[in-house]
DNA sequence: ATGGCGTTATTTTAACGA
C-alpha cells in the first residue's frame, strides 16, 4: 500500500492538483485535511471519476478532514473517543458549550486503519487555542494507546497535520519560533508521548534531517529560501511500521501557483503483510 | 513596528492559519 497524507488548504480550490499528484504519486489511500468545506461541498464526484472512495467530515469552512481510498473504506469513524471540543464562550459563560470540530475521521482501508487528523494550531502560548490543542494530543495519546493495548499487532497510521515541529531539526530557525507555538516544549512533549505509547514516524528513517520539511508559509519567499517547518507525519504502530519500505515528503508539489503551503508526505508499505497470517 | 499570502463567507473586512 502506498499511503499518503496532506494539507491541502481547500479541496475546491486543490482538487485538480490534489488528483494529478495521486495519479503521479501513485497513491493509493490519502488522508486529507483542512478541506474547508462541509459535506455537500466536497468534491466527492472527482475523487470518484479517478477510482477513489471518499469519506470527510466538514461542518463549515474551518477545518475539515477526508480520507480517499482505491482499496476500500470500512467502518468510517467522525472523531475518535474522547476528543475534546472548543469552547469559545469558556471565559464569559458559566455553562460549558466545547464543540468537537471536524479534525479527525478513521476508516479502514485494506486492513490498515487510517486516520486524518488535524491537530488544533494553537495560535500562541497564551492563547486559550493553545490549550485546547494539548489537551486535545493528550486524548488522542490515550485513546491510540488503548487501541495499541487492545491489539498489539494492529495496523494503525496516523496521518495528518499535527501542528508540531518535534525537534530543532525541523525548524528553519529555532529562534525564529521562540516563544511561538509549534516548537514549545509541552507541545514536543505531547507529540513525544505519542512515541512512547508506540508509534512512530515512518518518514525519519527513509529522510533524515535536518532541513527536510512540509510546510512554508506562503509570505516571505519561505519557500525558495528553504525556510519551513516539518509538521506533516504518518505515525505507524509497530506492526505497520516494520513493512515500511519507503517514505519521503514531495517537495514539487509545494512548487508553483495554485499550491498548498503543506506538501505531501508518503509512505510504502510492503505488500507483504496483506498475506500475514496469525 | 508591522506585515507580507491565501482561503472562506450571512464578504467589501474579518477570521484563521503557523
Amino acid at each position: 500500500m502506498r499511503l499518503a497524507t496532506w494539507n491541502v488548504n481547500s479541496i475546491r480550490t486543490r482538487v485538480d492538483r490534489v488528483l494529478a499528484w495521486l495519479d503521479r504519486a501513485d497513491i493509493d489511500v490519502l488522508a486529507i485535511q483542512e478541506t474547508k468545506c462541509k459535506d455537500e461541498q466536497f468534491p466527492a464526484e472527482r475523487f470518484e471519476a479517478a477510482g477513489y472512495e471518499v469519506v470527510h467530515t466538514g461542518f463549515n469552512q474551518w477545518n475539515g478532514v477526508a480520507i480517499a481510498s482505491r482499496v476500500g473504506i470500512e467502518d468510517v469513524q467522525i472523531a475518535f473517543p474522547g476528543q475534546p471540543g472548543f469552547d469559545k464562550d469558556a471565559d464569559t459563560s458559566l455553562l460549558s458549550h466545547p464543540v468537537v470540530e471536524a479534525r479527525a475521521i478513521g476508516a479502514t482501508c485494506d486492513g490498515v486503519r487510517v486516520w486524518s487528523l488535524y491537530v488544533p494550531n494553537g495560535r500562541a502560548l497564551d492563547d486559550p487555542h493553545y490549550a485546547y490543542k494539548l489537551e486535545w494530543l493528550a486524548a488522542l495519546r490515550d485513546c491510540a494507546g488503548t487501541w495499541l493495548e487492545q491489539d498489539p499487532r494492529a495496523r494503525i497510521a496516523l496521518c495528518g497535520d499535527w501542528n508540531i515541529a518535534p525537534t530543532d531539526d525541523d525548524v528553519w530557525s529555532p529562534e525564529f519560533f521562540a516563544g511561538k507555538t509549534h516548537t514549545s516544549e509541552p507541545e514536543r512533549e505531547a507529540f513525544e508521548a505519542m512515541l512512547s505509547a508506540g508509534f512512530s514516524d515512518v518518514m525519519r528513517p527513509f529522510a533524515p534531517g535536518p532541513g527536510v520539511y512540509t510546510y512554508w508559509d506562503y509570505t516571505q519567499l519561505r519557500f525558495p529560501r528553504k525556510e519551513g517547518m516539518r509538521i506533516d507525519f504518518i505515525l505507524a504502530s509497530p506492526a505497520l511500521r516494520t513493512v515500511a519500505t519507503d517514505a519521503g515528503v514531495d517537495r514539487e508539489e509545494r512548487k508553483g501557483k495554485g499550491a498548498s503551503d503543506h506538501a505531501p508526505v508518503f509512505a510504502q508499505f510492503s505488500a507483504a503483510f496483506s498475506s500475514v497470517v496469525s
